[in-house]
DNA sequence: TCCTACCGTTCCGTTTACGGAACGGGACGG
DNA sequence: CCGTCCCGTTCCGTAAACGGAACGGTAGGA
């Protein structure tokens, strides 16, 4: 595995493309983003075109720099993509535990068409929808409810309840799921690609 | 920079107690998770106790093994830690761009004490919170708005606005910043720091 | 008691990521 | 036209992360 340098499973390049993305969007050249951050230039050459397999010391002295946290030139191909029927994409940003709960937080993308249907949780479950773009109609099954952009609905999710794009818009949210502590369940399972 | 192998600034040995807690967490050993991860004993080892300073191939590796993501052992250090006023900690989370704006999500914590300020962002930005725990009350300093758990509060950002815990309980919420699309300002300006 | 099995750490030779310097190429200015 | 500047890439010696093997320590079984 610690064969070719571009790759091992992960896509490492991926990474590369986002750092220099996020470079060239702040308009400096490598050689100057390179002295910033106190790595050499080949060494940010390299890693920009996935041809070298960077330190996570390195790669905090760029990342460091640009004003960005690690996470995001990780997150891409490290998210979990989930679908919920086929017109319901939600994306895995964040977990965390607090003292009481754990919390998974979702990015969220309503397809328009017929109503989707998500089973019941655990009980003690709650779902926060933010509504970003469009309008939202969801809930449980027998009382939905609808927001718009900036709006917000929740609701105990530990009955069936469905999610609809209103109009022929699709709808952007965000989507957090609150689970009481020591839920959660087996957490191996949906492990990502 | 890369001369001790522990640490350059980035907290590196926080990584290896994230995965050491992981493993232990799944009641794996040290030699068993080394060998389902294709990593040497040796590797694991000094990933864990942070005296080596790994690949991203070798922490993903590991990772992959355990079914977390990359973020799950990187979040932690990595963030951005932000501090308005002393009482009030903003982490963030994760930034992403939609197709009509950019959001910034932090999670968020409001100690007890007088309301903390918050200079005016540029125009058009909105801020959204959900609370989680505790009772806040948060907005444009004129008129604020109270939100307890499950609750949410929301207001265009561009004026001083201000945070307070109502009562002696801290409060625990999620912070959504929203800047409409080519705005964002001087990359670098606003950033949270 | 001794033997075996496994634990996590340490030793060590090999592989490779590291930064500095050298390089070719394009953009201006004299 | 040529000198200068800066761009990003490539070369190369050095430092260090890598995996395999050897090590001491702790259980559990014969």
């Amino acid at each position: 595995m610690a064969t070719a340098p571009p790759a091992g499973g992960h896509d490492a390049d991926q990474v590369g493309r986002r750092i220099r993305a996020l470079r060239e969007e702040r308009g400096l050249s490598l050689s100057t983003l390179a002295r910033l951050a106190g790595v050499g230039k080949a060494t940010l050459s390299g890693l920009e075109n996935g041809t070298r397999n960077p330190t996570l010391e390195t790669l905090y002295a760029v990342t460091a720099q640009l004003g960005v946290p690690l996470t995001a030139v990780l997150s891409g191909p490290a998210e979990t993509p989930t679908v919920r029927g086929a017109a319901v994409g939600a994306t895995l940003l964040e977990v965390f535990t607090d003292t009481d709960a754990t919390y998974e937080l979702y990015r969220m993308r309503v397809s328009p068409g017929p109503p989707q249907l998500s089973p019941a949780h655990q009980a003690g479950v709650t779902e926060h929808v933010t509504v970003f773009s469009g309008v939202l109609r969801a809930g449980p099954v027998d009382h939905p409810g609808t927001a718009g952009p900036g709006e917000y609905l929740r609701w105990t999710s530990d009955v069936p309840h469905s999610y609809a794009a209103v109009g022929d818009e699709p709808v952007r949210a965000s989507l957090l799921l609150r689970y009481p502590i020591g839920d959660q369940g087996g957490r191996s399972a949906a492990r990502p690609e």
